[in-house]
DNA sequence: TAGTGGTCTAGACCACCAT
DNA sequence: TGGTGGTCTAGACCACTAT
């Protein structure tokens, strides 16, 4: 398997590392092969089992890498299967299709959409979503919604939804079903039509917690989108967190620019 | 410290990053404090010092605490600086300010910008920018500038530029100085205007080169912005690919809905 | 049952940093 | 110089997966 093939280098875990990464880079080591077991990569390179172990890490940390407990460890496929962005919130593709823009792009994927209402509380909300909200200091309390969206019931996104208690008390927001027009239905009705809108993006390791909700195998990180909705006087209204897994999610996002 | 007061576990690496965790969100290690060193940990919850690392390693991938050789592991600090987005084509605010955004954004946050052209090449490229950039099959080859941006001599950005072969012979794309009007200008002048551009966003790991050059510590993934720019009749004639460390760059995004 | 990864122990030596 | 993290050894037992 031409594992001998590295050059010499300094540390045996590094040296076990760039071997393995340099079959996988050649294509000799393909997406879904096993890789030589931890032991078995110790006695090719004359090393301790932790040694060839650290190596091991180290690519898994890089993402190329995932490992199976009993099975072996894996080159990681790389698939990065759905697209969100500004689409997000189209009203027009809705009209169009009758369907979500999540169940749109499950049903682009050929995967089964499924959608869990996790929670739905009165809260006062974290600092970055206040300040978006404009949520007022007197009445800081406003309505959680949280969701999970499940993909062939793969976990692929969490989402946070924040309204002001204001516009959500005594709406269809406080049921789990919300009905056809979803949240941005009842929020039309309570006088917010969202006119723009803002994305903020960053990436990042997963919490605990994420990584247990999103069942995130280690080294890959998390995209976060605070997504700010404004209504037609430029106000904002509502506010959103999604979590998605980075390895399955991109974010696309098509914007003129003025001369 | 209440080091003790986590709760009683399954494994004793758990055990000890639980415990070290509470304490960073409670507060009580603030960013930038020193955590007991690995063998104070061991000592304190019996265990070998290998296990207190585990319990590090598990911190670190977290993104939450970062090892310093010699002196200690340090809670990180949450330093998300920099915010990119479409506004980074804008011209507008270059004729305003007379800045580059990313000087601008550099004097925002009260830091000296450098920029390093890395290296000016006439390449094959890659299968995503070959697509994008509609090259030709027949005449596959593009202009490529590499350029790496610091602030305050640390890197914070790897940009890689790709431009048609003929749009770029011939002109200053080839120096690395390309003018007050940088490469827009140029481009401007072989009859490409943008009109529009789309940034397609993924998060990842660093590669092994990445981690070197963007010298991130281990834990922060990177954040890659695919962006293409369209010219006025709507055809693509730019790609470049931005990476940055996701700990120090978030992007922003402001779109109108359509109703 | 055999082979795999997951975790742990109890040492050791090295490289880096502060004093 | 002493303390820190970085790496390594040579074992051990457990949990999971396949057969």
């Amino acid at each position: 398997m031409g594992l001998d093939a590295a050059a010499e280098q300094q540390l045996p875990s590094r040296r076990i590392a760039d071997a393995v990464r340099s079959l996988i880079t050649s294509g000799e080591l393909a997406p879904g092969d096993k890789l030589p077991s931890e032991r078995e990569l110790a006695r090719r390179f004359s090393t301790a089992r932790n040694t060839a172990r650290e190596a091991i890490r180290l690519l898994t940390e890089e993402g190329l890498v995932s490992a199976q407990h009993g099975r072996g460890v894996f080159v990681r496929e790389k698939q990065r299967m759905f697209r969100w962005g500004s689409e997000r919130y189209s009203r027009r593709t809705y009209r169009e299709t009758g369907l979500t823009p999540f169940r749109l792009e499950m049903q682009r994927q050929g995967k089964t959409p499924r959608v869990e209402v996790t929670s739905i509380e009165q809260v006062t909300p974290p600092f970055d979503v206040a300040e978006r909200l404009m949520a007022s200091p007197e009445e800081p309390s406003v309505l959680r919604r949280c969701n999970t969206y499940y993909a062939d019931d793969e976990p692929v996104q969490v989402v946070t939804t924040y309204i002001r208690w204001a516009d959500a008390d005594g709406t269809a927001l406080l049921q789990p079903q919300t009905g056809p027009g979803g949240i941005y239905g009842c929020l039309e009705e309570r006088g917010h039509l969202m006119t723009s809108g803002q994305d903020e993006i960053l990436a990042r390791m997963a919490s605990h917690d994420e990584a247990k909700t999103l069942d995130l195998p280690p080294g890959v990180p998390v995209l976060e989108v605070l997504h700010t909705s404004y209504d037609q006087d430029d106000q904002p209204f509502e506010v959103s967190r999604f979590v998605h897994r980075a390895d399955r999610a991109g974010l696309v996002y098509r914007f003129p620019v003025e001369s």
